[in-house]
RNA sequence: GCGGUCGUAGCUCAAUUGGUUAGAGCGCCGGUUUGUGGUACCGGAGGUUGCGGGUUCAAUCCCCGUCGAUCGCCCCA
């Protein structure tokens, strides 16, 4: 047992109702992305290591602790993915994507983040993503929000979840706060936490979501961003919460909600819920005008989110899986009949199954384990061709069903030849 | 990186203050019964108690290490 292999820490094997829940998840969302014409794309699962530290600057612990990074038989510093944002800004660079601009992007996939696992935090996760390239306009922000919330409602869970918006404001405003804030809490130095000390010297703003109770009380009183928004940041955060508004979107102002990152700008914006521990954050998101010229790029506004595919899929109701019609040839001399009948079901767009051993009362018996809709049996008439018998096991298989089963047999029957259908 | 809790059949869990051949349900395999079929009964397989070391006459239980899981902190692109 202890020789077996062991999976990573970090990595799940998906399987059953959490894989059920997963697919919904992505089947949910490639549906909606459509909807709001955002096309799909794909990027590496693993770059250069350059393309994800230079978007995450001189974020330090980031970027020496918490990537997956090796070398390749090259010798080339390689990482594996841990945001999609970074590689779909070099791909946009690298392809003179700009040609198309506003490009609407969506993509899902794997990321890979090197840290303790909690709930809902692995080492190999998965995210959803959207972004939309080469737009300055509010309007994007809102479609990109409208998007994630009409995501959340498909899935059932829009009242679990709560979107927290904020603005960073542009380059102007977010300095000023910036420095403002940064000393407001160095006035305060002897009465903050340890960590929060510390982070006055590498990102003060992130003193603003200390969990430490002494420090929430002079977070209480620091600068806010409001008194800071330059003419311009404020009149594109009025845009966009009118556009919210419109949009018939509900939000909370997180007037301490803050991306550590300089190249944000304007939107930031979480979906949040209690319902997950620590790891509350379903989806997030901001506008990062300053990422693609930073990184060598034409300057290109842009803006999106992502959203995790594992604490999506923990909040989503069971999906019901299951729901096969089960084949069963009531003698072994049937099982022609079976195999005919089964192909024409599944190409009629039935979902269907026979079972693979076992006698008719074995499969009857596992059939209804599996979960199976119902049971077509498969039997000889006495003129000779095959004649079915349906077992509905489910309340809802309900007569539209049954009348389908019936033109189904109808049109064995053609090919066949003589076809009783039998119904109980 | 730091701290708390946890780790016993395939799964969910038991096992009296450390005490003899570590149990049950479900699942799995086989049989009987039933017979348009989810039944009931009988039997069977399956564990070096995560792994390694230590204390003890004796360890699933106590101690140390290690690997995982879990909850929180740090971090959060």
């Amino acid at each position: 047992m202890s020789k077996a292999p062991q999976r990573p820490r970090g990595t799940q094997d998906i399987f059953g109702e959490a894989a059920a829940r997963f697919d919904h998840v992505i089947a949910t969302f490639n549906r909606l992305r459509g909807l709001y014409g955002f096309g799909r794309v794909e990027v590496p699962v693993f770059e250069a290591t350059s393309v994800f530290a230079r978007s995450l600057g001189e974020t330090t612990d980031v970027v020496s602790k918490e990537m997956y990074s090796f070398e390749d038989r090259g010798g080339e510093s390689i990482t594996l993915r841990p945001e999609f944002t970074a590689g779909i800004a070099r791909a946009y660079i690298e392809n003179g994507w700009q040609q198309h601009a506003p490009l609407k992007l969506a993509a899902w996939g794997p990321l890979f983040r090197y840290e303790r696992p909690q709930k809902g935090r692995f080492r190999q996760f998965h995210q959803l993503d959207a972004e939309v390239l080469g737009a300055a306009e509010p309007a994007a922000d809102v479609e990109v929000i409208a998007l994630a919330a009409h995501l959340l409602d498909e899935l059932g869970i829009a009242g679990d979840v709560t979107l927290h918006l904020n603005t960073m404001g542009d380059p102007a405003t977010r300095s000023a706060w910036s420095a403002a804030v940064a000393a407001h809490f160095a006035a305060h130095r002897d009465a903050l936490s340890a960590d929060s000390q510390r982070r006055l010297v590498a990102n003060p703003l992130r003193i603003l979501d200390s969990k430490d109770d002494g420090d929430r009380a002079l977070v209480a009183d620091a600068p806010r961003i409001d008194d800071f928004l330059t003419a311009e940041a404020g009149a594109f955060f009025e845009a966009l919460q009118k556009g919210l508004q419109a949009s018939g979107i509900t939000w909370e102002r997180a007037p301490r909600l803050v991306r550590g990152l300089d190249y944000y700008r304007h939107s930031v914006f979480e979906f949040i819920t209690d319902a997950l521990g620590a790891q509350g954050t379903v989806i997030g998101g901001g506008r990062y005008d300053g990422l693609i010229g930073m990184m060598g790029g034409p300057e290109t506004p842009a803006v999106g989110w992502a959203g995790g595919i594992e604490r999506l899929a923990m909040l989503v109701a069971e999906p019901k899986i299951g729901g096969l019609v089960a084949v069963v040839a009531d003698r072994p001399e049937n099982e022609a009949f079976a195999y005919l009948t089964t192909d024409r079901l599944r190409k009629l767009g039935w979902a269907c199954e026979m079972a693979y051993r076992g006698n008719a009362k074995r499969q009857v018996e596992l059939a209804k384990k599996r979960g199976a809709m119902a049971i077509l049996f498969v039997r000889t008439a006495e003129e000779g061709g095959p004649a079915f018998h349906v077992q509905p096991l489910v309340p809802f298989f309900d007569e539209a069903t049954l009348r389908s089963a019936a033109r189904l047999t109808a049109g064995l029957d053609s090919m066949v030849g003589a076809v009783s259908l039998a119904t109980s």
